[in-house]
DNA sequence: ACCTGAACACCGTTCAAGT
DNA sequence: ACCTGAACACCGTTCAAGT
């Protein structure tokens, strides 16, 4: 059997970690308390100061861990494509869409400025560089092939992402009128998106 | 001279999204609290209620008034203008990008989900549609010019806007790295992006 | 080193009361 | 109709204390 108990329960940070989760999947940014972490996770409401400086430090922490994930899934899917470069640009645009929507407040608390001091979180400065060096590496795969026009990378992998966010941030506030998502599925539109860039038979 | 005070200051409303205007930019999102905003207009803090539902419902009021300003910038861009759509393409984008990084706090508000239940506010929905529309008519001119390509209005000016916000996303979130901000400036990167999608001579 | 409980300042919201 | 002040539940954070 596992090890007992320590002296909480070993891993206090990351149970604290993925109650945030937890909670932000439940009642959204606005009902991220840490109050309600704490108590999710057992302890007392001051217990996560042993483990993070404040509040945004745990956010940053969330962030991480899920800039860890989606690095991880957007590397599955390129596996899963390798050689069709022109499939993994679309397919992992694709997986980045699903991964804003199956966790909507994640995704915000990621990309919408609820983290308010980046810079002095390391650790998510690193997985957010890992990540975008990601797309430049679609975007050279692309290129070589003749998918995505040519220049500089960095430059044309912003144009990518930045389609990708986008449409992302518009879906995600449902700003997108009713008039276009009862023709098309969020998946069509993300395609008509990407298209636009690309070069070549549709 | 003007009228003396009525009972308090006669449009407590609009004094109260001013001074709500005034806090983001001061403080930022997280800074935006109902008591200071009643303190800032020199009312109790239990004033606004008898304007504003609640907190969100505020919120609403300085979404609105915000995409009532952009609507009124970017018209002002299209008529100086006017006539040339690939101009008024480039400089609209560009007028959108200012408005975020004159009051980055306030254009969050308006577009990343910080009103949570928009659909309840009737005057944010029509505001952010007329915003859209504005966007679709632009497409039209340059689809007749040659500068877009053809295709539903609506949805290129999906991807035009998408682009235009993921940039901005990207920029408020210091997620642009130093590298490509070292070379390019915001305006020459937004240019870059545009010309993606646009037809023809560089 | 890790956790608790009391305490403090701040917040959104309600309610009864005042003009 | 518009505004105030007391009250309540909730929050982030600090601190002294316990193991």
């Amino acid at each position: 059997m596992p090890r007992k108990k320590t002296y909480h329960h070993g891993d206090l940070k990351n149970a604290l970690i993925q109650a945030g989760v937890g909670l932000l999947a439940k009642d959204g940014v606005s009902g991220l308390s840490l109050r309600k972490v704490a108590s999710r996770a057992g302890v007392s409401h001051t217990a996560p100061y042993s483990h993070f400086a404040d509040k945004q430090a745990l956010i940053a922490a969330i962030s991480t861990e899920g800039f860890r994930q989606l690095h991880g899934r957007v590397l599955a899917v390129m596996e899963k494509y390798h050689g069709k470069p022109r499939k993994q640009l679309i397919e992992t645009a694709w997986e980045y869409v699903q991964f804003a929507l199956d966790d909507p407040a994640r995704f915000k608390v990621m990309f919408s400025g609820v983290l308010e001091q980046e810079k002095e979180y390391p650790e998510f400065v690193t997985e957010s560089q890992s990540n975008f060096q990601q797309v430049v590496e679609l975007v050279e795969l692309n290129q070589a092939a003749g998918v995505l026009q040519d220049g500089p990378a960095d430059l044309v992998a912003l144009s990518a992402w930045g389609i990708v966010h986008g449409f992302i941030t518009l879906l995600l506030e449902g700003q997108i009128s009713h008039t276009i998502l009862g023709r098309m599925s969020p998946r069509e539109l993300l395609e008509f998106q990407l298209k636009q860039i690309m070069i070549g038979k549709n």
